[in-house]
DNA sequence: ATCCTCCCCTAC
DNA sequence: TAAGGTAGGGGAGGAT
């Protein structure tokens, strides 16, 4: 497809930076003559879409009886041309019109006061392309017309709005929508019920809004179920294990995890910018909990140029009308992810939910994630029960859940866009808003000076959003799709124009014309409340509407803040800012599934593990509280005892209660203990029936960094091991069986390293030992105390620094213990040490130093520790002076502590750089200025793409040792040589198995010949973590690609080397991880 | 006016 | 079988 190559080309130009993956480069000569033919498709663009696919939008129709064509026909047309199917008629409401050819008296009677027409209406609606008026249509039952009145109010869809704009989409595919907007299936102004998208209402507004929803039914299974006692203990509330799985299971707790992890990660990253780390090597360990490798803890982004600096002001305020925000998001995520490994499935009506296997499909009420393009031609929607959509669609296919590759995708997904944003917002695992105003601005410009052809701003952000959206593709194999605007509302509502598989982007001048058809759900942030109170205070609900009525009009009717709000928007405006660094407010722990107890103590029981759950998240993040609000689901008396869904909360009354958390000391708390008994007394209060309890929900508000995090607690771990043992996996009924992932051991990795293209600057790419990260993920062992510093740097360095050290540890009560390393903490991992208060020495940033000195920096750094650190204040081993050191904007302060080996590959990186636009990410000694224009980036040359020629690589034997028996790498730098070597080696080729198993069984034999010391499973863990730097140094893009080797014969691409590699990785660690759970019972965590 | 509590709403 | 979690904006109405 030429929108790819094209939008390679503005990734790969030596004008945005060459782009890591290699075969970009190829694209750099042909720039021009691409960018000829992408202004030639642009223009082609406005290509009107099928408008047609639209022609039933807001139609939703009930068929009655026998009809010719067939009802299976009719069905298709409806949902093919954008209207819904009702295959019942339980919901009135909803429904707009009845088509039928033969009516019963009964029916007639029954269908009186609705809108019945014949088939002839759709069908030569869609033969004329447009909607003809019903009622030339209307069914006479024998001579009497009943001429029902009304009209169909003409609701534009936000996609019959912009059709005229599309982008290059697909034709065919169906409207889509977000879950709380859904492509607006309502239909009449006056009587229209907005459909709900859920399995399990809560109230009886909500239930009536629901296709097919019975609220006073009992579910079946669940009765049944529900009597055999031993069936409840071991699924319901009471079983004892019952929150871990549940939450492993829940797509919601996971999706709602990630984004707060995400958030946390992006804030470090820019952390790390504006510190002046740029690019800071860590990754993750593995999932500590039998999570297993579902959790982003530990993983790394790094920023291209800090954010909207905290504190500091935004350089340009930047022309509100001059942003450049991009709205990317996943098509059908869960879906695309899951096609990844059934392709055979592409193209089809497909679904991702719990049930599998068509057997019990067509009564349950399993709520349907996410729904392909294909599916939602039917009808289908993110939401729904299976069972509903099943009455769609009956050839429906369904996907398990695969939340360890969701992970996976969105950590690339993301590392893609941190290397190409001035600023980004975590929206959601598959979502985000980045600021590119700067990445434009500078493509602008470069190509302005590069040829005369002078073509518009609009285009550039347009041909790079298709570059970003080719990369995603390229790295993760599914589509996002991206909305460009100036302000966030609006590249929100461009996203979802471009779907599926596009870019779209609004013009300001075009903005007020887009929205004036769109429904006022249309917006983010507005819902069906919102409309009500539109419909019922104003009299409509769509824009262009609204829009002559007075701010004070809708501020009186959706309140002030809301009312401001849409005022504006309805204008184009919005003054939204990303918000990137926001700190988080609460925590909270809720459960409304499956909750039923049979006597009190299981009540009781169940909120004392709740609350043990939300201590764990407060600790893990550092934080403590000092309120906290319980939350009751109840039964509502009219309900059935067991909900319509599945183990389901059913229609409830909720109440909650705040009251003050307070530890002994008037302190704020995260003690398990308080919050639970709190929260019982509170639960106690309210004098429920335990039996009737159907939703509880602990939150605590109120939050302070906790005291501890710069404390050092003492612990036990002493390496870094996990703390317990990686549960064993629950591989994804799919799962692949090449997939390394899925089993025992998650991929270790987190960190992608991203393609930091888009500036002017050749790509480089961080020494990772250079960047040793001093931030410790908040990860149980993980803990950068000062016990773990790595005592022979710290000896090594100059006595005046290493006195401040020691002086600024002792400060914060940390003990150091030169001799002993095995202070650490179990649990609430730490900040980084000197988060906050910048030390200097003698003008030398010591935090930057510390940061060097943290056993994550040591272990990546090389396996190797004193030889290589034996060397102190002096600028470097390697033979540079300290003023060409400056020159090239080395800090000789870091340089100094780096292994000799990345002081020569930086240095002559740097040397070979001397381009005088490279800004070095260690020089900022100086006030980093220039943020945006000089990303901080880090003097170490990427070897060039890999090139066709075949090399001779170097094996392990040929490397040192002999062959075979006693594997003697006895000295660990032997070992890293070797290591190097064979990488080096080996970049365009897999490595050999043979290799592979003989590295592997050196290994586990570390791990396993150390008894009482841990000198060899030290030795392991340094070699396997400089084995990862390697790694992620040539392949960093494919360290959480899924692991298919797929090395066809003859095609060895740098994907297939490089996922080759981590597949190698991932099975020595295994093999360590198996060794060192016998012996240690834990895993190796490589942070 | 401004806060606090108990909601409701929205989003993924 | 199924796994309806969570954080944050905000409004109504009472306490201050
Ligand atoms: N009610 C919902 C909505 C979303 N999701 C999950 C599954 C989705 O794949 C993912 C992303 O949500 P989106 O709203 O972005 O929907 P999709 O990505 O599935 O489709 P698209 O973005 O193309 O509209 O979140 C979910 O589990 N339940
Ligand atoms: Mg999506």
């Amino acid at each position: 497809m030429h929108a790819d190559a094209d939008s390679v080309s503005y990734l790969s130009s030596d004008t945005y930076g060459a782009s890591r993956f290699g075969e970009f480069g190829e694209y750099m000569t042909r720039k021009r003559a691409k960018l000829q033919i992408q202004n030639t498709e642009m223009d082609m663009e406005g290509n009107k879409q099928d408008a047609t696919t639209r022609l039933f939008h807001g139609l939703q129709i009930y068929i009655n009886g026998w009809t010719e064509p067939s009802v299976q026909d009719l069905r298709q047309l409806i949902v093919r041309y954008g209207g819904i199917y009702h295959p019942y008629l339980d919901k009135k409401g909803l429904v707009t019109h009845i088509v039928t050819c033969i009516l019963t008296p009964a029916k007639i009677r029954e269908f009186k006061h609705m809108k019945v027409v014949r088939p002839e209406w759709l069908v030569e609606s869609a033969r004329a392309g447009v909607l003809l008026p019903w009622h030339n249509f209307a069914f006479r039952p024998g001579e009497r017309v009943e001429q029902t009145q009304g009209r169909r109010s003409a609701r534009m869809s936000l996609f019959e709005g912009l059709a005229s704009q599309n982008s290059n989409k697909v034709a065919t595919s169906a409207p889509c929508s977000p879950p709380q907007t859904p492509t607006k299936e309502r239909g009449t102004e006056q009587s229209s019920i907005q459909p709900l998208y859920t399995t399990d209402p809560a109230t009886p507004e909500q239930a009536a809004r629901v296709s097919g929803y019975a609220a006073h039914k009992s579910n079946l299974h669940a009765e049944r179920a529900m009597a055999d006692p031993s069936w409840r203990a071991a699924h319901t509330s009471v079983a004892p294990d019952f929150i871990e799985g549940y939450y492993r299971n829940s797509r919601l707790h996971h999706l709602s995890t990630w984004k707060a992890e995400l958030r946390t990660l992006i804030i470090e990253a820019q952390e790390h910018v504006e510190s002046g780390q740029a690019a800071v090597w860590g990754h993750s360990g593995d999932g500590a909990k039998g999570e297993d490798g579902v959790s982003m803890r530990g993983a790394q982004f790094v920023m291209r140029s800090a954010g909207k600096g905290k504190g500091k002001a935004r350089e340009q305020p930047a022309d509100a009308e001059e942003r450049v925000i991009m709205h990317c998001d996943f098509d059908s995520f869960f879906v695309s992810a899951g096609l990844i490994d059934r392709p055979h499935l592409r193209g089809k009506p497909v679904v991702v939910c719990h049930s599998q296997g068509n057997q019990g499909g067509a009564s349950s009420t399993s709520e349907i994630a996410s729904a392909s393009y294909e599916a939602r031609k039917f009808g289908i929607r993110s939401g729904m029960s299976l069972q509903q959509a099943r009455k769609l669609c009956p050839t429906l296919l369904t996907m398990p859940y695969e939340f360890q590759r969701y992970k996976q995708l969105s950590l690339q997904f993301y590392t893609i866009l941190m290397a190409h944003a001035d600023d980004l917002q975590a929206v959601s695992v598959d979502e985000a808003l980045i600021d590119v105003t700067g990445s434009v601005k500078r493509i602008c410009a470069e190509m302005a000076r590069s040829q005369d052809l002078s073509t518009s701003p609009a285009d550039h952000a347009k041909g790079f959003a298709e570059a970003i959206r080719a990369q995603v593709r390229k790295v993760t194999g599914c589509e996002v799709s991206i909305g460009i605007a100036h302000n966030i509302m609006l590249a929100r509502v461009a996203s979802r124009k471009a779907k599926p598989a596009g870019s779209f982007r609004i013009l300001p001048q075009d903005a007020q014309a887009l929205l004036a058809p769109l429904d006022i759900d249309d917006l983010h942030g507005f819902g069906y409340s919102a409309r009500q109170k539109a419909l019922e205070r104003l009299g409509t609900t769509t824009l262009g509407e609204l829009a002559d009525r007075s701010k004070a009009m809708l501020c009186d009717a959706l309140g002030k803040g809301m009312g401001e709000i849409l005022y504006k928007a309805i204008r184009g405006i919005d003054d939204c800012k990303l918000e990137s660094d926001k700190p988080r407010k609460s925590v909270s722990c809720d459960i409304n599934y499956g909750i039923r107890f049979e006597n009190n103590a299981q009540a009781a029981t169940f909120v004392s593990q709740m609350a043990e759950e939300v201590a764990r998240r407060l600790d893990s993040i550092d934080m403590r509280g000092r309120s906290l609000t319980l939350k009751i689901m109840k039964r509502d008396p009219k309900a059935p005892v067991e909900a319509p869904k599945f183990m389901g909360h059913g229609l409830c009354e909720t109440f909650s209660k705040q009251a003050p958390l307070i530890a002994p000391g008037g302190h704020a708390t995260s003690d398990p203990q308080l919050i639970g008994e709190l929260a019982w007394r509170l639960l106690k209060s309210f004098n429920f029936d335990h039996k009737e309890l159907r939703g509880i929900s602990i939150q605590i508000q109120k939050l302070e960094k906790s005291a501890a995090a710069s404390t050092i607690e003492t612990g036990q771990a002493v390496l870094p091991f996990k703390s317990k043992a990686a549960t064993e996996l629950t591989p994804m009924p799919h799962a692949q069986s090449a997939n390394v992932d899925t089993k025992g051991d998650k991929a270790p990795a987190i960190v992608v390293q991203p393609p930091s293209q888009d500036d002017d600057i050749q790509i480089i790419e961080p020494p990772p030992a250079a960047q040793a990260k001093p931030v410790m993920k908040p990860e149980v062992f993980d803990l950068p105390s000062f016990s773990q510093v790595d005592l022979s740097i710290f000896q090594a360095l100059p006595d005046d620094v290493r006195q401040e050290l020691e002086g600024e540890y002792k400060r914060r009560s940390v003990t150091p213990d030169l001799r002993t390393e095995a202070a650490s903490r179990s649990r609430s991992p730490s900040i980084p040490i000197m988060r906050k208060t910048k030390i200097t020495v003698k003008g030398t940033n010591v935090r930057r130093i510390t940061q060097q000195l943290a056993p994550r920096s040591r272990s990546a750094i090389s396996p190797q520790k004193s030889s290589l650190f034996l060397r102190r204040a002096g600028p470097s081993v390697v033979n540079v002076s300290e003023k060409e050191l400056r020159k090239l904007n080395i800090d000789p302060e870091v340089f100094a502590v780096l292994p000799v080996d990345l002081q020569r590959e930086q240095l002559s990186a740097a040397r070979q750089l001397k381009r005088p636009g490279a800004t070095v990410y260690l020089s900022q000694r100086r006030p980093l200025k220039p943020r945006k224009l000089k990303p901080p980036l880090v003097p170490y040359y990427r070897a060039p793409p890999p090139r066709a020629k075949y090399i001779d690589p170097p094996t392990l034997k040929q490397q040192g040792k002999t062959k075979g028996e006693k594997l003697h790498f006895t000295e660990t730098d032997d070992v890293q040589r070797v290591i190097e070597a064979w990488v080096n080696g080996f970049k365009e080729h897999p490595p050999n198995q043979r290799d592979v198993d003989y590295f592997a069984k050196f290994l586990t034999q570390c791990v396993d010949s150390s008894r009482s010391t841990d000198t060899g499973v030290e030795k392991a863990v340094a070699v396997a973590k400089w084995w990862l730097v390697l790694l992620r140094r040539h392949f960093g893009v494919w360290e959480h690609a899924s692991c298919e080797i797929s090395v066809t014969e003859g095609q060895v691409t740098s994907e297939s080397v490089g996922r080759a590699w981590w597949a190698a990785f991932r099975e020595v660690k295994q093999k360590m991880d198996v060794v060192a759970r016998k012996k240690f019972g834990g895993c190796l965590s490589l942070r």
